[in-house]
DNA sequence: TGTACATCAGTGAACGCGCGTTCACTGATGTAC
DNA sequence: TGTACATCAGTGAACGCGCGTTCACTGATGTAC
């Protein structure tokens, strides 16, 4: 697709053009919706001719795909980060924190996300691409429980570090869409906190406290 | 909304012709999704004219929330149904296998029910309706749990049978997601055993064979 | 049970708008010398 | 560095279609007697 060498200079208005319309593209599906959403509105938000649309995406479609995988990647690189050893202690709580901040703050980017899912649910080869994003993050999941694997022992039912990893993503996602209803952020923090801890360790733990239905 | 009292004999077309209009509906939402589907494709699948279909919806909005409401009720009372104490025993493990039975089977309603995820999020008082009907679910696990309290001991960390009930409703969603990627029923159904495993119990079963990424 | 009448439910043509898509054009950006 | 030229990126008008929405009409369904 894109041609490979040198970041031409030719380029740079239409860098610029595109970033414009990806990030008001963003701000348009996060409020109406991907469904609801006309090309007209993209360029009206990002102050473009629909003749700049097409100049650079053939359709929404495209659009959407280039947007989701750009931030996918993004949030990606933040969980990474918030994996990363530090040098000293493989402490498995502190990073349950951190990745929970990371994951949870944005509710326009769970707001997209979902909308991708949903529209990647129908297209197969849009499906296998978010696939291979999730596939990343588990990994870096795993990554990180297998070095800590010594100190923190992981149930068994799950399966070793890979199972434990499939499983934190599932409790994201099923958190992510409670955090869709109820738009509390402090809560879904809390609880996917607990379901982690539920999850992660053999279940010995003190009860934290209610949180609420 | 709906008036009460005799169920009209005037109505009795009427009734004909919603059902077949929300039948239709649900096929072509769950092919297309609600965002890309007309009201005229509707009509068409269904064999009506526009008019039949504004005689009895004020819109694609208001139709979608009677269709979901409609279902979600179909599959709460299969899993009530499901939970229900067979007059025996309160044999968790086997509840498990049954609920993820009646759970997992639909791919068209999975897709139906996140396409109306998505639109929820956006509506407030329509995301109030879901979280309803959730808490409905919710409680009828939780009951079953409540009374299997004394056989089998629950985690601590997730707080009484409430917790863990919100616990299973979010490895549900987290596996319907999975779910809707790649399509695989006997992986997520097993997969969604394991977790409910880990989750229900202090984590001291064996492991179960691998499934894949 | 049959007939006359009233109301209801669905028809389908008509209207108009929003918007997807195209394209000749123009100003912007870059190259050559 | 300045000038002439070539190409590129975005403009905005134009076209046409799909479809949402309305409405006068007709056949269907029910009631009264």
């Amino acid at each position: 697709m894109a041609v490979g060498g040198t970041t031409g200079r030719v380029t740079r208005r239409r860098a610029r053009t595109r970033a414009n319309l990806l990030r008001a593209a963003f701000s348009v599906f996060a409020a109406k919706g991907f469904g609801r959403v006309s090309i007209e509105e993209v360029c009206a938000a990002a102050g473009y001719s629909r003749g700049a649309f097409y100049s650079n995406f053939t359709g929404l479609d495209e659009l959407f795909f280039a947007l989701y995988t750009e931030r996918a990647e993004l949030i990606a690189d933040q969980v990474a980060g918030a994996l990363a050893t530090d040098g000293s202690g493989l402490d498995v709580p502190a990073a349950v924190d951190r990745v929970t901040e990371a994951l949870l703050l944005d509710r326009d980017w769970l707001l997209v996300k979902t909308d991708f899912l949903v529209h990647a649910a129908r297209d197969p080869a849009v499906a296998a691409s978010l696939l291979e994003h999730r596939a990343r993050l588990r990994r870096a999941v795993a990554d990180r429980l297998a070095r800590a694997g010594g100190h923190t022992a992981l149930p068994a039912v799950l399966g070793g570090a890979e199972g434990a990893a499939h499983a934190v993503i599932a409790a994201y996602d099923g958190v992510t869409t409670q955090l869709l209803l109820d738009r509390d952020v402090g809560h879904a923090r809390a609880w996917l906190k607990q379901l982690l801890t539920a999850l992660l360790t053999d279940g010995s733990a003190e009860p934290p406290p209610r949180g609420r239905g």
